[in-house]
Formats: C-alpha cells, structure tokens, sequence
DNA sequence: CCTAATGTCTCTAGCAACTATAGCTTCAAG
DNA sequence: CTTGAAGCTATAGTTGCTAGAGACATTAGG
C-alpha cells in the first residue's frame, strides 16, 4: 500500500491532483489508514496512470470518465471507446490546423519587423490591422461532438 | 458613437466579453449616455479590434496588455513588441510539436484497434500503457486555449 | 402617447483542470 | 521524545470568458 505522496510519484501526478481526482469522483475514495491517510493499492495506481496518460495524450477528464467506466466493462463492444478515440484525434487534427496557420501569421509578423520605433513596427501595425494577414486564421466559432 | 452592442458587432466580440475587458482594465472605461449606458468612438473601436485580433492570434491578455500600452508609446523601440511577439511564435511552435506527437499518438491507437471487446481495445490498451507509445509525448507544461 | 420588444445595466456564479494557501494532525527518523 | 516532513480539510485563485437574475433605457409600431 502506498502513501497519495508515493502514489504520486509513481504516476507523475501531484498530491492535490490525485485528490481532486477522488474529489470529482474519477478516482474511487481512497482507503484510509488508522490515522486516516489516504492508501492505495496497485489497483488505483493502474487507474491513474491511465488517466495520466490519457491526460498526456490530450483527453478531457470527461472523455477520461468515460474510458474508465468502458475499460470497466471488458465484455462490450469497444465502439465507444474507439469513438471517443477518433473524436479526440479530430479535435488534434483541427487545433493542429488552427496553429499552424497561427505560426505562419506569427513568423510573418517577426521577419517583416525591420526594428526601429513602435510607430514602425510591423508586429503593431499587424496586430493593428487583421488584412495584413496572409492567411484566414480566426477563431472557429464552435466545436461539433457526435 | 456606437453602443456596446454595435460596436460588438463591428468587432465580431460579444457584449459581455467587452464589459470584462473594461473591468479588468484592458479597455478604458467607457463614456456614458445621459441613461448610464456606454458609448464607443473610433479610438475604443480600433482598440477592441487590436485585442481581438491578437487573441486570434493567441496571445494572453496579459501579453495584449503589454502590446496596448507598447502601442501608446509610439516613439519609443519595438524591441519589447517584437519579444513578445517571438515569445508567441516559440509557444506555438512548441504547442505544435507537442500536438503532431498527440496526433501520431492517437493515429497509431485508432488504426490498430481492429474493433470488437473492450478487452481487446487497442485503444484502452495504448492508454493503459505508454511503453506501448512510438513517442515521448509527455506534458512539458502548459496547454489548453484552443 | 403608450406599449412591447429589445438592449443595456450591475452583480453573481460557473466552466476546465488544476494550483496554492492556511491551519491543523500524523508519521518516521534520530 | 522531539522535530520536520508529509498528510488532512477547506477555501480561494488561476485564464478568459459565458450565463443568469432582476432592474432600467431605448426604440419601433400602433
Ligand atoms: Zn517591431
Ligand atoms: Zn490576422
Ligand atoms: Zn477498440
Ligand atoms: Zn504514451
């Protein structure tokens, strides 16, 4: 049995993570020593090093609930979990896009800029003024989740 | 002189964003009608619009402040402005890299997965274990503002 | 001129996913 | 037995908004 400090080595999350974790109720209330510690098996230790890295990998905690309640369930048909999957490789592709176009709009602004005074610079004058910009890169107005 | 409303409109940002703008201090505080509402002239308008656009653009309002009050200063250098501006080309190269590694990730688990239980889920599979990863993708630090 | 429909006002609370602080209690090493 | 690290609870702060309640202002139609 582990201490939430030992735990929290082991998975690489920090102590008040792990205990906001139980506190939203991802992680199951812990067991308590005589003292009333907090102690863990290894049990807890595989489900939060799959939520660490399903964390890593981008899923929202949502997204995490879910694919622990599915992982729960060995018998069914893995369709949601590969849904869920897709959806936040989706979600990747199209903050890929958005950041790429960011980049270019960024590098664009910095190699123009001659230096000199602010009423010269073209990181202002860009920011300024959005028809100075090579590329469409505003903000989408919202997400689609099937 | 344009009411919050209009001149959200013209600046394609919601009237509530605006007012909290004002209230943490990124925009003046407005003038006001003879019935307390607030009114916008042209400068307020080219204001909004820089903050707007440099949020496109992925700058935190703490950077946005900094441009802003740059900006008031026209005389002096853009070295300053320039900084943040490459400060906000590394973040997003940095935010880049680290989301083509989440997207191969995520690819590679889809792909595998040949359907069928939970038990066989490559995707539960990947997540339950990182050895199974092709790359480091792990969390340097900061994410999220999509 | 009156009314109804918007628009605007202030204030508060909520979202994600933590992180930090304060003021305790418990544990392990020496 | 003492001390300092680690644990406990509870609360508030972070970023950049967004949503709601309940009251006042403005505008268009009849
Ligand atoms: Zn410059
Ligand atoms: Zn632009
Ligand atoms: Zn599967
Ligand atoms: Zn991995």
């Amino acid at each position: 049995m582990l201490t939430i400090g030992k735990l929290g080595e082991a998975a690489g999350v920090k102590v008040p993570t792990i205990r906001y974790y139980e506190q939203i109720g991802l992680l199951p209330e812990a067991e308590r020593s005589a003292g009333n510690q907090r102690l863990y098996g290894r049990k807890a230790q595989e489900r939060l090093a799959f939520i660490r890295h399903a964390r890593d990998l981008g899923f929202t905690l949502e997204a995490i609930r879910d694919l622990l309640s599915l992982s729960d369930r060995p018998d069914q048909s893995c369709a949601a979990a590969d849904a869920i999957a897709k959806a936040q490789l989706a979600e990747v592709e199209s903050r890929l896009a958005r950041l790429t176009a960011l980049k270019t709009e960024l590098e664009r602004m910095v190699v123009q800029c001659a230096g000199g005074s602010i009423a010269d610079c073209r990181v202002i004058e860009v920011l300024s003024d959005h028809s100075l910009c090579a590329t469409d890169h505003r903000h989408p107005e919202s997400e689609v989740q099937s």
